[in-house]
DNA sequence: ATTATCTATAGATCTATAGATAATGC
DNA sequence: ATTATCTATAGATCTATAGATAATGC
């Protein structure tokens, strides 16, 4: 049953890209480790072969799906100069972003989560946000920089709130009508 | 060891109210029946007297915590009746409600959760945000109406999306700036 | 007699480990 | 010979239930 090097590390990697969306479609404590390798084709004792624990898989799980989303959305930004906010805006305030937390912003769907789950795992969404406000604050319109900073956060808190409570919401008309209004309100801001 | 019919009552009641806190501190699936009826001064057999599943005191134990805040909240605005949304604002995204989430709004620390824990859990939440959007559309400065609501469902996002992201971040700075630029940004908002 | 709570436990599930297996790679 | 994976299971934990217990309330 054994496989070369090379299959193995593919392995290591399906087994991260599958837990990334089974944690972010039902959390952290939603999902074993049985079904995770299940679902990456493995048997689950084959498991500590490439992690130390689940934790330390929440934390590598968590960074590939940070990575992975930043990347897209840098590559948003950077192919869409003339309204780089505006553009992030209009694309994250999705009702398909909202209908498919598998594939989308670890923040949204894991932030409660990782506050929970102890150092490891929450220092890879305090840097994974920190990098993103870096991101984010390079093309807000403001001229000055900590004011972009502050207008950053505060973008980045409504944007990930609302796809929160549009998750939650059983209502769908409520739930398009909070992606519309945030998405509005931050549309406003790149008219400066 | 049986105990008056009043007595039962108050039991039931000091559950709701271990198991409300307890659920936003650790998470639905963070605290087990075992500690919830412990914390509760009884023993865990005794439980299912009272609800009949674990989902149905998530249900139960939420709706009460919501209740309990927007209640707080409804009293926080009638007696600032010349900024009520300033107050609202000023009050929420403090350091205290951060860093007290067993007591605090149970939308910052349990929306994603809520998401994945039935629909029994889920229609308390949305009923809980319905009536915390119509509460806050109430205080808004706007004329119009629709626009009031418009206006409340982005605050109520970014105030959520914050107190979220501000738990979440390791770095005490960071999280007192996130706080910090959602208020100056939400404050701007009375200046109408 | 009724019933709120307790004791004890069933049954399921979860993380983690130990040892076996078999293909790789020296 | 090494090692990636598998089989099997230990040990812990969790929800839920069954039956015993003892105080209430008719």
């Amino acid at each position: 049953m054994r496989v070369s090097r090379e299959q193995a590390a593919e392995n290591r990697v399906r087994i991260l890209e599958v837990a990334s969306r089974l944690f972010r479609e039902k959390g952290f404590d939603g999902i074993g480790l049985v079904d995770i390798m299940k679902a990456a084709g493995l048997t689950h004792g084959g498991f500590y072969g490439h992690f130390k624990s689940k934790l330390d898989l929440e934390a590598e799980a968590s960074r590939a799906a940070l990575d992975k989303t930043r990347l897209y959305w840098q590559k948003q930004l950077d192919n869409n100069p003339d309204d780089p906010f505006g553009t992030l805006v209009d694309r994250y305030l999705t009702a398909s972003q909202r209908d498919n937390p598998g594939a989308g912003c670890a923040f949204a769907a894991l932030a409660p989560d990782a506050t929970r789950h102890g150092e490891g795992v929450q220092s890879v969404f305090s840097e994974g946000l920190e990098q993103l406000i870096d991101m984010i604050a390079k093309v807000m319109p403001e001229a000055d920089e900590a004011t972009r900073r502050t207008e950053a956060l505060s973008a980045i808190s409504e944007m990930i709130g609302a796809q929160i409570l549009a998750r939650m919401v059983r209502d769908g008309d409520l739930s398009d009508d909070i992606l519309e209004a945030s998405k509005l309100k931050l549309r406003d801001r790149c008219a400066l």
